[in-house]
DNA sequence: AAAATTAATTAGAATTATTCTAATTACACT
DNA sequence: AGTGTAATTAGAATAATTCTAATTAATTTT
């Protein structure tokens, strides 16, 4: 529960930058996210935190969140109507939904691939942000 | 509020291929997304379908429109926390959502891109969908 | 055609994730 | 220490979606 001093200044200085303040609830989801990098929910990060910060709320934990997302630290990833997911992994990427376990993966993209994607958008179209999100099965590898 | 014989056709034969009834109900609803593509959502549809149709219920569109997601004749849209919006526009394509107006716009991509970013997967790695989203803003065109 | 079977629709209640509200706390700056 | 601002808190409120149980519609069997 403890963030890497590499975390943690990239912790502190992207919440400088963004003037907001580094309080001890932020910096513990956050390290929760990086610790246990399963793209837990909100609630899951919030029965998780309670552990060690006994008294945190539920509305600080989304509140937490959205700071956390809207100053770039950390990704919300959403499938379908199911709760909201988070992420820590900064590397441009993909999510992959395993329908029969229920786990999200990660899958690295080149950024020209991403950039890519950009080219087919209409000249007046300016995206901030592109979210790929594939559903399927991960079959067991054969040994 | 009619579906054309080329949609009425697709409606009845993707139906019958799944053994699901082809009722008035979700014709209905089918024909205002086809009609209408602007991504609606269940509420929005609600909405619509009862100016011609004033008995259906918000159970029934909801149930309708699960239907014609699973049978694959429309798609479900899913951007953050927003309630899910319907598009009937089978083409491989991708979403783009204009933080100003709030529009849905589709993004018409090569089937071959689609097919080149599965490749990104590990091998053991099948995917039954792609879903991406762009998010940005659509500047007005200069004339 | 009537009866039986099955699927779909309906109304309304229930659920659940998320957001809001108002009060309190913590921190930074005079 | 006192003031101001931002963050946290508890709990209520909201809103999208799902569930439940009853009714209706459609299809098949007798």
């Amino acid at each position: 529960m403890q963030l890497s001093p590499k975390y943690k200044a990239l912790f502190d200085t992207t919440l400088e930058k963004c003037s907001l303040k580094a309080t001890k609830q932020r910096e513990h989801i956050f390290s929760l996210i990086v610790d246990k990098r399963d793209h837990p929910t909100a609630d899951e990060i919030f029965t998780r935190s309670r552990q060690t910060m006994p008294t945190i709320s539920l509305a600080t934990v989304y509140n937490c969140l959205d700071t956390l997302v809207e100053s770039g630290l950390i990704r919300q990833v959403n499938f379908e109507r199911e709760p909201s997911r988070y992420c820590p992994n900064l590397k441009p990427h993909a999510h992959f939904l395993c329908k029969e376990t229920g786990l999200i993966h990660d899958i690295d993209l080149p950024t020209a691939l991403i950039e890519h994607l950009k080219t087919h958008l209409p000249e007046n179209f300016k995206a901030d942000q592109i979210e790929i999100n594939f559903n399927g099965s991960v079959n067991r590898q054969k040994n």
